[in-house]
DNA sequence: TTATTGTATTCAAAAACTTGAATACAATAA
DNA sequence: TTATTGTATTCAAGTTTTTGAATACAATAA
């Protein structure tokens, strides 16, 4: 798994907290790459913390629990490199949607016609959403650094993929459109 | 979770053994949407059976155990019934690339070249396999029914998720190239 | 001023998934 | 003839993920 090493990846651009780290698979990187809950993320740094890959600095607050700032060790450091360097396999899709399409036939085409039409549009959204954190890396492309670009190019695979899901409900509606008139 | 409904959705094409829905996921479906073990399958059909979801015919194997032939029931069809008509979220791409891009300035531009590369083959050779899986509908476009119509398109959208990889990888390698060379 | 949203963390139970193994025979390829 | 691949099922342990809840205060909006 690589919840793990997705943490650890993020604590090697910046130091986080919790809250942050869970943050970001909510709004940033893992609003199109990868979800964790902030469950999740709390319990994979704790775990992390005791066995050395991470340290945390305490910062008290008045009248609250302590706010922890995450940081990579070197050892978590070198735990990221290893993974890194090694092949990794393609994810499976696991996509309510295409479990549809395997009994659609058990519901009108209205009902199927309404769901695409349904994710078409959470689908035009989220692209409007990564091309915003796109923005800040398309405006200097000429001039990123590789740290950057690389950042640049995940985000560009999470707008991609939401625009060919887009595409793809544009071809299932009038494909279904065409079968359902003749 | 889907994988109760998307062995039921199997179930509700034909009945099939515990192997052969274990193959779909490996070879068919599955090897572009929905992955799940053997044992995984195994596991769930038998629970399946004992909430009443499907039945099985036991065919006696001389000498070994016996093969049992799962159906839907009744009941089982109107559960998939029910979950097909609620709406369905999008489901999170976990892709280990994904956060080699958050950590690949850690590595050389080699390393990530080439695993670019290596997965763009893949996604070539996966393009090839799902294609091949299309190939009975996509030459009756024109005379199918809407159940295989349904089963194309949800082929459909595994080509394009494939193709897109693939044209990922592109963008990116010359992305990353130009960067280098700067 | 009251309600909502945002910041910040923790606990616990249940469900799902992975990994590794064992059994057993048939058919096919080397 | 021997090895491999394919058919067919089951068990068990361990890990991961999901779901649901609880606590607590700050800031902002209605």
């Amino acid at each position: 798994m690589a919840l793990k090493h997705t943490i650890l990846a993020f604590l090697s651009r910046q130091p986080l907290s919790g809250y942050d780290v869970a943050k970001e698979f909510a709004e940033g990187f893992g609003s199109c790459f990868w979800k964790a809950s902030q469950q999740q993320v709390y319990a994979e740094l704790t775990k992390l913390e005791q066995q050395g890959s991470v340290t945390y600095e305490a910062i008290p607050q008045p009248g609250r629990l302590d706010k922890k700032i995450y940081s990579i060790t070197d050892q978590g450091q070198q735990e990221l490199l290893d993974w890194l360097t090694q092949p990794c396999e393609p994810a499976a899709i696991r996509e309510d949607l295409g479990v549809m399409g395997l009994a659609g036939h058990l519901v009108s085409s209205q009902v199927v016609i309404r769901e695409i039409e349904r994710r078409r549009q959470l689908h035009v959204e989220m692209v409007q959403h990564v091309k915003k954190l796109d923005e800040h890396f398309s405006q200097h492309l000429d001039s990123l650094d590789l740290k950057d670009l690389y950042m640049h190019l995940v985000i560009r695979r999470g707008i991609r993929y939401q625009e060919e899901w887009v595409a793809w409900c544009d071809e299932a509606l009038q494909a279904i459109g065409q079968t359902v008139k003749r």
